[in-house]
DNA sequence: GCCGCCGGTCGGTGTCATCCACGCCGGGTT
DNA sequence: AACCCGGCGTGGATGACACCGACCGGCGGC
């Protein structure tokens, strides 16, 4: 992991649809090469996987909010029934006055509350309090 | 918008690398006709763009902590003052007892602590409340 | 019923990803 | 100092694929 490395994940986080060929002008190297790096990249797992970023406005989730979610237990090893809630987007144990911080995205307020429902009915789960987001100021990757 | 473009940006969310070929087959459409509407979707700006997908633990972003941003004035045009602080992943001016909620990934701890220096610097911002990440139980795209 | 348009299939072409053989360079060994 | 060896890069070949244009069928509006 040299520094061409690190110039190589800025760019592809920006734009993965550049050729390779374009690629290694960017960072002085051979399509070849510039191949070869990427591909060990993937294989080493630090790109986890290029996908399509969608807009969440365009397929009808406008609304936003994280959820502190409080609870009587231990709640690490409900990773699954969080999952099953599908707008929830990423689900974090936290430290601090709550034992799960979940990020949640639905198309309406009324859609919201049906999955606060939908945590109250996970086991151990006594309380949730939802923070309301009115503007998003940005959304980037992380900067390596 | 149909239901064989959400089928489609289902798809390119999980591996954008397939090809139009491989996609077309999946959704019983020809090549030419799925290049087609993808084309539309990024034309649209349904799609945003194509992204690699990097592990943060991979480039020593081992941190991770959601960041409550009390203000004394309005905070909704900061938005460039907080993303001159590159560990800030997110920012979102949300409703509640904070002005700003931030999404903030560093190597330490002690980096940590210096975003949260940068965040008072900041004019209007009186307070901070941070709440840590112990584990990430998942991370997914939108469900379309 | 006719016309125009949207969205599809089909076929061709230039570009690109991908593989292979070879060469350069630096570190460790004798 | 000379040698060897492994990792990393280059250049070229080839097969797949993105991308474009021509054509076609169904559907809605006049």
């Amino acid at each position: 992991m040299d520094d061409t490395d690190r110039r190589l994940l800025a760019l592809l986080q920006e734009d993965a649809t550049r050729s390779y060929a374009a690629l290694g002008q960017a960072v002085g190297l051979s399509a070849a090469a510039t191949h070869e790096r990427v591909r060990k990249l993937r294989e080493q797992g630090v790109i986890r996987r290029t996908a399509a970023e969608v807009d969440p406005a365009a397929v009808g989730k406008g609304v936003l909010a994280f959820v502190l979610v409080d609870a009587t237990s231990w709640m690490g090893d409900s990773g699954a029934e969080l999952a099953a809630l599908p707008e929830i987007e990423e689900a974090h144990v936290v430290a601090g006055s709550a034992s799960v911080l979940v990020k949640v995205r639905t198309s309406t307020t009324e859609r919201l509350q049906d999955v606060l429902r939908g945590l109250y009915g996970i086991d151990g789960v006594s309380g949730t309090r939802a923070t309301v987001v009115l503007d998003t100021l940005f959304e980037r990757p992380v900067t390596p």
